[in-house]
DNA sequence: TTGTACGCGTTATCAG
DNA sequence: CTGATAACGCGTACAA
């Protein structure tokens, strides 16, 4: 009694309504141009009498068009990560394609599977947001035709279009009005560096905007930190502090250490921007109720998405051999108390 | 020279190696048991230099086994969706299955669209975070045999196993703390209800809970509004702090609200708990950070995630007809400044 | 231990 | 205007 449950297929459709299966295939396609309105009729009828739905398997198989974008992302918990993946979905829809989402939790072993698992489904191209550490692979796989995307993480060389927020020059702003502001030290809070094309970069900045205005280098005020470990981030905050001259700002790398630096400055009873200005990544909508209020660069993340499946998808349906290109989309800097001493 | 990058499929590693298709396959399926030890290694040392890899749509198309699980959710950017999702994807994998996401906007239309899309690709079930307008489809799906759960938002009767938080409970909990804690007018905010679950669960308990301890109904003390609009919740505060009984204390009905509110407050310059206490869903990270740290309820929400897919797991592997379920997990209140009178 | 032949549900090419 | 038939890439009786 389970055929009951069984999906009806072309062959079943084209029984029922007396013809062949080519004629419904042709239907289904919109290729009513030779039919008669009376078959036409037929099929629609016998179509929704047995609810009849395509196998997208099939069809793909076949047509080699399988409608489907892969998406690989380092954390999907994260706020970033999941508006870029909501304005991804609302391009490829918009565009009649779906996308499967895939968690790599910042594990190049998974991210290699994901990405396997993904080209084995027939994705017609893949948005990347990279650990960075299977970069030859992805390279390869573009160089056998894959198309390719890169989202907010970049590799060293050109090899893909990628798709970021402007970390250099909003960093370099940001570090340039922390001390126009008048603060004397700044401090660069950050997780492992590592191979994250956008921590480093941002680093960068921070460093050449601070030689560039005290014309030494700062790198000892870089403090690199588990942001997971709050303790971690006490003690290295207390030790900057505990250095003489100030008055003394923190910038934090991204949401999750400037969470982990406003949790530990509530803790320490310290009072903003009195004994410390806080800035930097990201404008995660609670920045403003942190009294008095956290001065933070928002980044176009859906807006990242939405021009990262634009270009993927104009990658795939003019099979044109454009070249890779970078789009760098402006974050803004959102001043507030925490800044103004 | 395009052919170069076409993938190689089984049949040309069955002539490179000198053997049919059959023995491939055989090999892929890890079926050596009746296989020379030479051979497989031949095939082996074949399929590396091709990098052969299976076209799972054929794979999946043949064996009636997509090894994919569709998710529907209603806003993928938010926390709690994201976090779900997580929890979700990481179950399915450990299982060796993958995940189409899906981002309705709760939009019932998208839903249904998706909902087919999924179908059409043979996902082997489906987990659903409902807009609430599909029911009648979606129960039709379920009886034609697709296996489905349901996270977060129940249906009004019992047709799928779902996977919530104790929202009765932990609202009515709370609230009883709020009239212990010394409150005397407790106010519901919460966007339009319409027919999501675990929003009209939440309100029945406050109502329920009111109702028990002031003795009188105390509808007069939900306030909906739109979290979108920032104007609309601070004239609903103003409104509902006009009364002259107090102590006052707001109730919010999710993260959105809870965020909004608080904008609300800081805004206004309202002080807490001296001219209202705050509480509500949900704990998203930033809660202590606001003085004096709010009071919230912090939901389970990667458990759910997990829970769902061992669930959905669970009756697609074993066909039988395990009887529909559900499973709810608890919540936790955490106490802070916001509602110490 | 290995191979032949057919089918999964579609689409495309031809012929009628 | 319509219909056989082959093909997409894989898995599996059945045969050898």
């Amino acid at each position: 009694m389970q055929t009951k449950h069984d999906k009806p297929t072309i062959d079943q459709v084209a029984r029922k309504a007396s013809v062949s299966k080519t004629t419904i295939s042709r239907y289904l396609n919109g290729r009513y141009e030779f039919m008669s309105e009376e078959t036409r009729k037929r099929i629609q009828t016998v179509i929704e009498e047995l609810e009849y739905r395509p196998n997208n398997l099939a069809r793909s198989l076949k047509s080699n068009h399988s409608g489907l974008i892969g998406v690989v992302v380092a954390d999907i918990s994260s706020p970033f990560a999941s508006i870029l993946v909501k304005g991804i979905g609302d391009q490829c829809t918009a565009s009649g394609y779906h996308t499967i989402i895939a968690n790599t939790d910042n594990d190049p072993v998974k991210e290699k599977e994901y990405i396997e698992a993904l080209i084995d489904n027939r994705v017609e191209g893949l948005i990347l947001n990279i650990t960075g550490h299977n970069n030859e692979f992805i390279i390869e796989l573009g160089a056998e035709g894959v198309p390719i995307v890169l989202a907010d993480r970049a590799m060293s060389e050109l090899y893909f279009d990628t798709v970021t927020s402007n970390n250099y020059q909003m960093t370099y702003q940001t570090i340039e009005y922390l001390i126009r502001a008048g603060f004397k030290e700044i401090s660069f809070f950050t997780e492992e560096i590592g191979v994250v094309s956008s921590r480093r970069i941002r680093m960068q900045a921070f460093l050449d905007a601070c030689k560039q205005h005290f014309q030494h280098d700062c790198e000892e005020w870089i403090r690199v930190c588990s942001f997971s470990d709050l303790n971690d981030v006490q003690t290295s905050l207390l030790d900057f502090l505990g250095t003489d001259k100030g008055p003394h700002a923190v910038f934090a790398v991204n949401g999750v250490m400037m969470l982990s630096l406003a949790q530990a400055i509530t803790n320490l009873n310290l009072v903003m921007p009195r004994d410390l200005g806080l800035c930097g990544y990201d404008d995660w909508g609670w920045t403003s109720l942190v009294p008095p209020g956290i001065t933070v660069i928002s980044q176009p993340s859906y807006q990242v998405g939405v021009e990262a499946a634009k270009r993927l998808l104009g990658r795939i349906q003019q099979k044109k051999n454009m070249r890779a290109k970078v789009i760098e989309l402006a974050s803004s800097l959102i001043i507030r108390g925490s800044t103004k001493l």
